[in-house]
DNA sequence: TCCATTTGTTACTTTAAGGTTACCACTTTT
DNA sequence: AAAAGTGGTAACCTTAAAGTAACAAATGGA
């Protein structure tokens, strides 16, 4: 229906807001290679501040695509990696970062 | 170079740079299935203000995704519509609306 | 003459996102 | 006792993004 289009839905709504972003998808492909813990994140984030980089972690956990594991160990540990759901964005991601190098 | 983390090249963020926001993805999906003119992007983009609207599409003209053709006629006409580098970009639209439907 | 339509623009305000700095908890090393 | 390493948190500030409302140009028609 014509007159229904500003209230039409858009599949790409929900991705974009699961991803979108200036950090989560970088965030994710860096942990789409492996799991890794905070420290190493921001390392492989450039410029990313740690509160930053906290708040995207959690709200990435929240909306299931990441998993977060704290080891008993010292200093502390805590692993991020990919859940199923996460793994599921993989070919997007790459789709991401392939486009970029291939343009003309 | 591990101790040169900081400063690697992330392929994603150029991407994200391009098609990055709240917005462009949506606009350049509804772009993807034909050229429209400015009123017809703005009925079909839910909720975006008429200002924010025109932004985008400029810094979207600006990056050479889109192309703007002003029609001499009455009342104004103005169509836009994927450029080739930006048609480039439809696997990648159709991948993030069409990753939302498949999820579990 | 004045209104309607379409595509904007301008000025101003509000909200969201991100950054900075300092600090804490826990444990081992010095 | 104090420092070092890791993973945060809290308070505060700045900037970027978005929204609102009013106005403009161009032109046909009532």
């Amino acid at each position: 229906m014509e007159n229904n289009l500003n209230h039409a839905y858009c599949p790409a709504i929900e991705t974009i807001a699961l991803i979108g972003g200036r950090w989560k998808v970088i965030i994710l492909h860096v942990l789409s290679k492996h799991a890794r813990r905070f420290g190493e994140i921001n390392v492989r984030v450039p410029s990313i501040s740690r509160k930053v980089l906290t708040e995207q972690l959690k709200e990435l956990e929240a909306d299931g695509l990441i998993s977060r594991k704290e080891y008993k160990e010292l200093p502390r540990k805590v692993e991020y990696a990919l859940t199923e759901y996460g793994e599921s964005l993989c070919p997007l991601l790459a789709y991401i970062a392939a486009w970029n190098k291939e343009k003309v």
